[in-house]
DNA sequence: CATCCTATCAACACTGTGTCGAGAAGTTCA
DNA sequence: TGAACTTCTCGACACAGTGTTGATAGGATG
């Protein structure tokens, strides 16, 4: 029974509650943000750059959004609703084939912050320095481990995986896994899973590290 | 067989490769560089400040390192050495009992930069946005990818681990779990495995997945 | 004692952030 | 129509931080 996020729905991060034709501009910033993050990482774009990019002045910009920090994580709170969504599905379909199963909630992640992976890499640099970023992404990741924990122990309970550590623990060690396996394949570090391998290796460790028997003398 | 790392031994981090009596100096700036790490983030430290620590102007910093990313990267070089020794000596003496030599090897590197832990927060951080730390983590990650697929791949031939996902492919996703769970744990984050369990959940998944049996259907 | 190298810093030039206050441009309604 | 209000815009400013320049002090060297 997967948990939903707190969503943050009813806060938006830019101003403008009431309606007004700046909505085009506000969207224009978001766009432009995109745009540029494919090309260089959040640290070498200004809001002189942002402003530009959505036709305004540095100052207009403020008006929209309180800073470039606010920007980005606008655009990662739309991205992990999607992921979100599509990984709890998977997830719930588990039942019957445990590695198809898992493969298939792998998938579901990979694949959400995959398409939009300039916007993750981003938001990975940002949580360094923002507090916010470090947060909503915790919120996000609290909400997976939850989910596979649930996961993990029904699965023992049925008798079909052996107990072992702590679900919980178990569940925050490979999705930590995931986090920086994904990062580092989309960020095409130098140590790094080749991208039609990683989901191969990443599901055989996840279900060796659950299902597997005890270690061999 | 352990790979040593590229040694970078000969290009000092710093100016003056004469002697001086500026060699106090350059270590004041480097023990407050480390005071002020445990303190507050690289990102909230100035020039101004690390300058101020060392009772010299600002002006006069730059006469011993290049920039404040300078400071931190001698840091990292120092710490890299001692960890790397350690780790390569306990992986060598792994062949007789698994569960112990593994858990050995990860201790090494977990108390290697758990003693630090201020320095490799800050590394982290700063690899984001400087490809000088980023390229000398990957050097010491692929040090480490290295060494671990040589053991694994020799765990396999010896016929005591089973044949599976390519052994550096295993190694990757085992030594990015690693760091990342390593780093949460050391911030303190928020889903993170407590200290004193680390080690024993980290161990289990290297265990289950370089020995475990393949997967129940 | 002239000269050279180390070491030092005030002053500057530059980049980027965020704010303020003066307005333009549109809407409402009397 | 035209006052009053709200939305939106930007020039000009104040700051914080980085990195550089040029002048200079003070040893060591020959």
């Amino acid at each position: 029974m997967p948990t939903s996020l707190p969503t943050s729905e009813a806060a938006p991060r830019g101003r403008r509650g009431t309606r007004a034709s700046g909505d085009d501009r506000e969207r224009a910033i978001l766009t432009t943000a995109e745009r540029l993050l494919e090309e260089r990482p959040l640290s070498e774009i200004s809001v002189e750059d942002l402003a530009r990019g959505a036709g305004i002045s540095r100052p207009t910009f403020y008006f929209y959004f309180p800073s470039k920090d606010a920007v980005l994580l606008t655009l990662v709170d739309r991205m992990v609703e999607a992921g979100t969504a599509s990984r709890e599905e998977a997830l719930a379909k588990l039942a019957k084939e445990p590695r198809a199963g898992w493969r298939m909630a792998l998938q579901a992640s990979f694949d959400a912050f995959g398409s939009r992976r300039a916007v993750i890499l981003a938001a990975a640099e940002l949580r360094t320095t923002n507090a916010e970023a470090r947060e909503l992404w915790a919120r996000v990741m609290e909400g997976w481990v939850t989910d596979v924990t649930v996961v993990i122990e029904s699965e023992r309970a049925r008798g079909v995986a052996p107990a072992g550590q702590p679900a919980r623990d178990l569940a925050i060690a490979l999705l930590q896994m995931n986090e920086r396996a994904q990062y580092a394949t989309f960020a095409a570090e130098s140590p790094a899973l080749a991208e039609d391998r990683i989901l191969d290796v990443l599901v055989d460790v996840w279900v060796r590290a659950i299902y597997g028997s005890a270690p061999a003398a």
